[in-house]
DNA sequence: CCAATTTCGGATAAGATCCTCCGAAACAAC
DNA sequence: GTTGTTTCGGAGGATCTTATCCGAAATTGG
């Protein structure tokens, strides 16, 4: 797998607080219930977003979370930077420490340039506009079937 | 990280034998030696490459691992679907079970041609090609610096 | 204040991956 | 046959990721 199920859980849930009208707290519970993921984990993943600084958390009766100013803007890039490390673009595909041009395993030559078109794309894309694909109606977010979803909506 | 520890130890296995004279049986603990990886943990993946049907074993005093007839040309991507599975090239970077042209992710458009084309190299890369580049001397398989390799050797 | 709701924080369990150990089997050299 | 070498196979441990549970703290509404 290419993503480690935090950071897929993290981008989900992100780009599903940005569907919604901005300010007004979405419980844990609804986005893990919309999204199919154990909202036990799913809670401890929003937690690492607000010390990260991308959402604020609010406690009690009309709690949950909400992005913070600006976060719409924020790319998958950054996101993942928080939930994978920094190694996961800079690593070697053959595993090996060092590896750059001056001393490279067989595959660097071949790599670096997918590395790079993989780092673009991730750059590219900020919550804001992957909310609002999901919002024109052509993308999911979620396996679950939009019946299911309409009714938890509810 | 992108590659299992097991899929570059194999790779790294593997396109060392490629180096080496083809028919003479190449000693594990001399791989692992090379490599700088747990020698008991590589025995475990050489077994499962000769189950792949990658390599012939011998045992005894002139024991060791060579490639099969033939197994100079396997590419990149077959091992790897060998030590990943097929799945690795196939998830939605999401996590969606079910991502399709038609029941697409938000990044499934432009997550789809940068997969095609990591298959390509995968698919491009044989054996034969990667060990002649470790050869030529320009590229490195090791992060053990050439003195150690050298005095292995011996 | 009291009750209900929600996140927080820590502990812990389940599963997968990574790694080690050891006896047994196969093989070569003597 | 004996000895030394090597892979084979199974069992087990270490560590990381994934997931669960629960009491505590914060917040709202009555």
């Amino acid at each position: 797998m290419i993503l480690s199920r935090t950071s897929q859980y993290a981008i989900q849930a992100l780009i599903f607080i940005a569907t919604r009208p901005s300010g007004e707290p979405v419980l844990n519970r609804e986005i893990a219930g919309y999204l199919g993921v154990p909202p036990a984990y799913l809670a401890k993943i929003m937690q690492s977003l607000c010390k990260g600084n991308l959402l604020y958390s609010f406690r009690g009766r009309l709690g949950g979370f909400c992005l913070r100013e600006g976060a719409e803007k924020t790319t998958l890039m950054q996101i993942l930077i928080m939930t994978e490390g920094t190694s996961f673009t800079q690593d070697c595909v053959l595993g090996l420490k060092v590896c750059s041009d001056a001393t490279a395993c067989p595959m660097h030559k071949k790599w670096v340039p997918i590395k790079h078109k993989i780092v673009a794309i991730l750059k590219e894309q900020s919550l804001e506009k992957l909310a609002r694909a999901v919002q024109s109606g052509k993308y999911r977010l979620s396996d679950l079937p939009a019946s299911l979803l309409a009714a938890g909506r509810t």
